[in-house]
DNA sequence: ACCGATCCGTGAACCTGATTCAAGATAGAA
DNA sequence: TTCTATCTTGAATCAGGTTCACGGATCGGT
């Protein structure tokens, strides 16, 4: 009997549903203004049902980013198997994570959001076990590509482990978001398009790691054929405006 | 007549007392426990006077950020007029950065709520200037250095401004805190010590610039003595633990 | 088709805690 | 001392997250 199987799929159905309400509200109202009532409405439920899924708001905010950190571990999956070298590769996940949040930019706020330690500890264990292990992915293809690249002779880890070396990129990565995301910083510092600033770093940083091939940073024509260049290969669907960066590559 | 300066005065006690009370209640039962009234019954005032201090709890938390991050630039200036290399100098902004939050996980903690989305538009536009008024200083050493560094020859800006450099250090930075603060996030990776491991990562960045003297990235020694020296000379009162570093630095 | 048992969905009521404001207290001026 | 302006108070209000007793749907057995 596939009662119980059809039961149980109705309820995801209607747990996404709820998270798509959610989504649709912060999109109108922004983060401040959700309400639980408010979601149930919007879904069609009451406020009772709404709670059948999630144990708590902030539950429910977890939730909202788990979906997204797994669409995220999509693209960090298209980049790693790219075939390119595992300096591009590494520069691609960066890109991926610059044009992930740049499409997504609910998704870094709620994120930034949830790992706060007051909403953190106001939701469920359970749900908190759930997005730690959906971020795993992410973690672990990173550090995978470090220690390829060290097996290919690219890299050298000089007394550091994989894993530390990635908690360098990833740092300057969440750090950037952070910046980018909070109020004025960046209009202040005359940065105009702070992602492809940080795409320089980041080759500045895969630099100073002596990761081959190296590549010369002041090079800025060769920046943005190489940004162009992964956008086009691996994110064609999230980069609508690639043609107007070729153009600008090209002048 | 002295009246009005003096009710101001005691105006601007109260404040204080206030903000300490927070501060105590918040290291006690953490910020998710934080009640308004706990912080007008622990300060000995009405929930109303309170109020006449922060329009709003969200306000107070700020102000709480703005009191912490007068004492960060204190660090900082510290470092602007220290004797000593550019790039040692630029070192030891990051060293300052970590002590500071070493000694202040709250600080952290509180300052990324505050600036998360919902809790930033939720206090008063007065109180958001003020804070990102209170943050200038930082931003305008690290420029101010980054400039000495390339008058001196220390460094070429190779296309960039010095704002633009000094987002990537910041970057960097702020990303350290946050994975540090993330949960299990570094146990995973098997840091022990992720400021040192931050050190590195600096140093790493800054030779990816070309700012020299370049260091040795693999020269552990050399890395945990300029820690330790720029700790003994401008951060003595920050670090109880100096003569344990020496200890291991010496092994 | 009917029946009881079980499960599910509901939303009004509840509860916590932030915020307000009418009333009382206080300090300065005359 | 008395009057007024200003400050302080904390009980009352309000918002919104969370609960749970109720009614209705589903299901297996007859």
């Amino acid at each position: 009997m596939g009662t119980k199987e059809r039961k149980q799929r109705q309820f995801e159905e209607r747990e996404h549903r709820f998270l798509a309400a959610a989504r649709e509200l912060i999109r109108e109202d922004g983060l401040l203004k959700l309400q639980m009532s408010r979601i149930a409405e919007r879904a069609e439920y009451a406020v009772g049902t709404l709670y059948l899924h999630f144990a708590s708001k902030e539950d429910l905010l977890l939730a909202l980013t788990i979906e997204q950190v797994r669409e995220h571990v999509e693209l960090f999956l298209r980049v790693a198997r790219w075939e390119a070298s595992s300096r591009e590769r590494m520069f691609a996940f960066g890109v991926a994570d610059m044009l992930f949040v740049r499409r997504n930019p609910e998704h870094f706020r709620i994120g930034q959001y949830v790992f706060t330690e007051v909403v953190w500890n106001a939701a469920s264990a359970e749900r908190r076990a759930e997005l730690l292990e959906a971020n795993d992915p992410i973690g672990a293809l990173v550090v995978g590509l470090i220690n390829e690249a060290v097996d290919a002779g690219d890299l050298m880890l000089r007394g550091l482990t994989a894993e530390q070396v990635s908690v360098g990129v990833w740092a300057l990565t969440i750090g950037t978001h952070n910046l980018v995301h909070a109020e004025g910083v960046m209009d202040d510092f005359n940065v105009r398009d702070p992602y492809r600033l940080f795409c320089r770093h980041l080759q500045t940083l895969l630099n100073g790691y002596g990761w081959n091939p190296l590549v010369d940073i002041a090079d800025d024509g060769a920046l943005d054929t190489l940004i162009l260049r992964v956008s086009r290969e691996l994110f064609p669907d999230l980069c609508g405006d690639c043609t107007a960066q070729a153009a600008k590559a090209a002048a």
